[in-house]
DNA sequence: TGCCAGGCCCTCTTTAGGGCCTT
């Protein structure tokens, strides 16, 4: 796996805590290498129990569906196979994350990639933003969409397009290429106003006159 | 059936509160 694959995932659940019993019902993720989108994965799992009509209105997966799907012990276990070593992405990735270590420990599955978030870069990159919902921002930027919101490869495409779209705005912005992974994370969690000095001082470090 | 959270970030801040985002 090269250092610089990025798998962009996004979960739909069964509600808002996996510490209050919510589970993943799908997952959708798509893997970046060298900037461009190579492979994608998607699966419905069944958690084990009936979700309520909020969820199955909200993502348009209902029962049915997921009583014909494979156990998320089961997916879970492919996914991590898909992930490898990769770093990882997802908008507002603290949601993502919550859920993907809990499903992940109920396997004893592990990961060893970064987590980085695309709502908190996309707050410093486009602070003018209506605000930092993943729609809003597709629609800002001009990303190419099908419409489909709340399914879990539809948002992970277009997670992974807003990403990449955000990379070479910088790149545009502040002649800043090719920035390292642990640098957008870095990137992404400095203070607002330090944003273009930060990203001044990596160009001066990336091309010393 | 209906309920539940938590990290980030701003400000009328830091001995705190509330909005934003995710399902």
């Amino acid at each position: 796996m090269l250092a610089n694959s990025v798998v962009v995932l996004d979960f739909e659940t069964s509600g808002m805590s996996p510490d209050y019993g919510d589970r993943a019902i799908e997952i959708g993720a798509v893997k970046i290498v060298d900037g461009i989108m190579v492979d994608q994965f998607q699966s419905l799992m069944n958690p084990g129990f009936r979700i309520n009509s909020f969820i199955q209105d909200f993502t348009g997966i209902d029962n049915n569906m997921l009583s014909a799907a494979p156990g998320c012990e089961e997916v879970m276990a492919q996914f991590q196979e898909f992930v490898g070593d990769a770093n990882l992405v997802a908008h507002n990735a603290s949601f993502d994350k919550r859920f993907l270590d809990a499903e992940f420990a109920k396997i004893r599955a592990s990961y060893s990639g970064q987590f980085a978030c695309s709502m908190l870069l996309a707050r410093r990159i486009y602070q003018e933003a209506p605000n930092h919902k993943l729609g809003t921002l597709v629609s800002y930027r001009n990303i190419e969409h099908d419409g489909v919101f709340h399914r879990a490869l539809a948002d992970a495409q277009m997670t992974a397009k807003l990403w990449l779209a955000m990379l070479e705005d910088i790149g545009d912005q502040y002649q800043c290429w090719d920035l390292p992974f642990q640098f957008v994370g870095k990137l992404s969690k400095t203070p607002k106003k330090a944003v273009a000095k930060l990203l001044a001082q990596y160009q001066e470090k990336a091309n010393p006159i």
